[in-house]
DNA sequence: GAGTCGTGGGA
DNA sequence: TTCCCAAGACT
């Protein structure tokens, strides 16, 4: 591990800075990739697309991404839509606030800019889910704006470029990054400019084992010269995901599941699922703990077999769960985040993987089940 | 500044 | 299996 570089921020010469330019978008105009947001400069799609890319695969993005526009071909059907469509068309993608964040943002957009999405960086930043990258990417790239845009893949062509010793994942190296980034963009193809960096970033200066060889600005590069590629960007690990135990319920009346809408702000908050049950190791009984939980809210269940189990892994958090079947014997009315729905209507709703996984499970159990009551 | 917030893919 | 992630934002 090489030493911490002084207070000073990298500060490239002007001849250096026009060949770099003139480098990266020659290349970039020959290998970019035809990406579907990048076939006109709509500033919705392109926005669309980026809160789509944050911390998310290209590939993943694609097919949500044409579904999206093709359900929301505007800012204006996005905002007229029920939340519970835009949440459904997000199904799967994870991150959800941000669903819900892009949807409030476009209400906001038809109210506040007539539709319209501000041109102007204190104003676009002001809309839920805008943060800094993605206020530079949709001004560069939909407005011509040059604003830097610095996501992962700028940071770590830059600390390449610079062979720039700071820690990548603390947000005070992204702010003086984009201090160091603005003085590189040129001033006729900002959009370009900046996505011919990520597209450097994500095709050839990779997190690990980068092509060098065929990089177009490697002569321009610090790290390429002195051998440190796979040394930089400096990055902190993040802590492993913490393990607990969950318990959730299949509770049937009838031909009808019990649903839970889980809280808001919290993981997976506002989406439905199974009534789940969160305890670290050993603390009840999987049983008792379904049955005390329900019970509080007027509902008394008669606990069954154990359907099966699955593991799931969360940014931070790694669930190992246990499904119990259960069957209601009385109830009161339930509260509004608990619903009753047929099996065949549970396709309407948004789940999340975990609980999809879960559902998928507790119905092929329970068919087996059903089979093997009639041979026996 | 450090945690929180999903998912699936690749080394 | 385990780890690191992939076009971050919010609290």
């Amino acid at each position: 591990m090489k030493q911490n570089q002084p207070e000073s921020l990298p500060r490239p010469e002007a001849d250096w800075v026009r060949k770099i330019q003139k480098e990266l978008l020659t290349w970039y105009d020959q290998n970019r990739r035809g990406l579907p947001w990048r076939e006109n400069k709509d500033p919705y799609r392109i926005w669309v697309s980026e809160i789509m890319l944050q911390q998310t695969r290209v590939d993943t993005v694609i097919p949500y991404y044409e579904q999206f526009v093709s359900a929301f071909p505007t800012v204006k059907d996005l905002a007229e839509a029920p939340e519970d469509q835009v949440i459904k068309a997000w199904e799967g993608l994870g991150y959800y606030s941000r669903a819900r964040n892009l949807h409030a943002a476009a209400k906001e957009v038809m109210e506040q800019y007539k539709g319209e999405i501000p041109r102007e960086p204190e104003k676009i930043s002001r809309l839920k889910g805008v943060g800094s990258y993605t206020a530079g990417a949709i001004l560069s790239i939909a407005y011509d704006l040059p604003v830097p845009a610095v996501d992962g893949n700028v940071m770590r062509v830059l600390s390449r470029w610079f062979a720039w010793w700071e820690d990548i994942s603390k947000a005070a190296t992204r702010r003086r990054m984009e201090a160091v980034d603005r003085e590189l963009i040129p001033a006729e193809r900002p959009g370009d400019f900046n996505q011919a960096m990520m597209e450097l970033g994500a095709l050839i200066c990779t997190p690990v084992s980068p092509s060098c060889d065929t990089c177009p600005v490697r002569e321009l590069c610090q790290a390429q010269a002195e051998g440190l590629q796979e040394e930089l960007p400096v990055k902190k690990k993040g802590k492993p995901p913490v393990p607990m135990e969950v318990t959730f319920g299949w509770i049937r009346r009838g031909d009808q599941v019990l649903l839970h809408r889980r809280p808001q702000g919290g993981l997976l908050g506002g989406m439905w699922g199974l009534p789940t049950i969160e305890h670290w190791q050993g603390s009840l009984s999987l049983g008792e703990a379904l049955k005390t939980s329900l019970a509080e809210l007027g509902l008394k269940v008669e606990p069954g077999s154990i359907l099966g189990e699955l593991e799931h892994v969360f940014s931070h958090r790694r669930w190992y769960v246990t499904v119990v079947e259960a069957l209601e014997i009385s109830g009161e009315d339930l509260t509004e985040d608990y619903r009753w729905v047929q099996e065949s209507e549970l396709d309407n709703y948004a789940l999340p993987n975990v609980y999809r996984k879960a559902v998928q499970l507790a119905t092929e159990r329970q068919y087996a089940a059903g089979i093997q009551g009639r041979l026996f």
